[in-house]
DNA sequence: ACACATTGATTACATGTGTAATCTTAAATT
DNA sequence: AATTTAAGATTACACATGTAATCAATGTGT
């Protein structure tokens, strides 16, 4: 076995937005990127490329030349990495249990009639698989 | 009104360990603290005392002079917090939609049986009153 | 009363992060 | 072919963070 077995590369926030940005569609260059972040960060297109590279480093992306440009692809899948931040986040702020995470949200009323039932449809499908 | 309105005093990781100790009876003493965190933690003493420094000066605890102690007091509640922090990760992650998180919850058999009937509960007790 | 212990305050220091500007080099234009 | 662009690489720089060690002062024990 190697030393370092399972580095956690540890996404920054700007960072995340521009991996966002990514999984939005690729592979893509900077220059997409950048035009998808335009209109929601109001970032300059050198601190984009620097976040690119970092994440390149990282190893959270990777790219291949496309004559003068690189294609970004990222190397994980959003949903991996939403469900491993998400188990972090309920561990931490809830010693892992879902339920308080929800009943935040519900009395802060930020839960829809829709979200109400695809939380059903979720708990109805878990109880078929489990029962 | 004043400029800075709403600053986010943006607890680090380290600090919200201290903090959330903190919560679990308070007011405390720093050696209370630093045994509570000693069993999970492997912090050095000045460590901690570094990190409920900068939770004073970052006005997210307070302390009371005691002889020569200081008794720190949490100036924010746990659930408060929990709830913020809860709505800004489900926004970033998840597009502020609580369902898809707990679907990738439910499939990665995080979920519980205890869990969902908490989720049951959770969204009666909301259909009871939202509808 | 005085030395000691212990507390919080101050200082330290490497690495991470946000946010770019400048440098290099290869491709595009004229 | 020479010049201009423009893309990625390198450098910058202040503030945040993890992780303490040292300093100063005030209670405490003898």
């Amino acid at each position: 076995m190697s030393e370092d077995k399972n580095q956690k590369p540890d996404i920054s926030n700007a960072e995340f937005d521009v991996l966002d940005a990514l999984w939005d569609g690729y592979p893509a260059t900077s220059a997409d990127i950048i035009a998808r972040l335009n209109s929601r960060k109001a970032w300059h297109e050198k601190t984009i490329k620097t976040l690119l590279s970092r994440l390149v480093k990282k190893q959270v992306i990777s790219f291949e030349k496309l004559q003068r440009q690189y294609l970004y692809t990222p190397l994980i899948a959003r949903e991996d990495y939403t469900k491993k931040e998400t188990a972090n986040f309920v561990s931490r702020m809830f010693k892992g249990k879902i339920a308080p995470m929800v009943a935040g949200f519900a009395n802060q009323n930020s839960l829809s009639r829709q979200d109400v039932d695809d939380l059903k449809a979720l708990i109805e499908k878990w109880e078929k698989n489990n029962d």
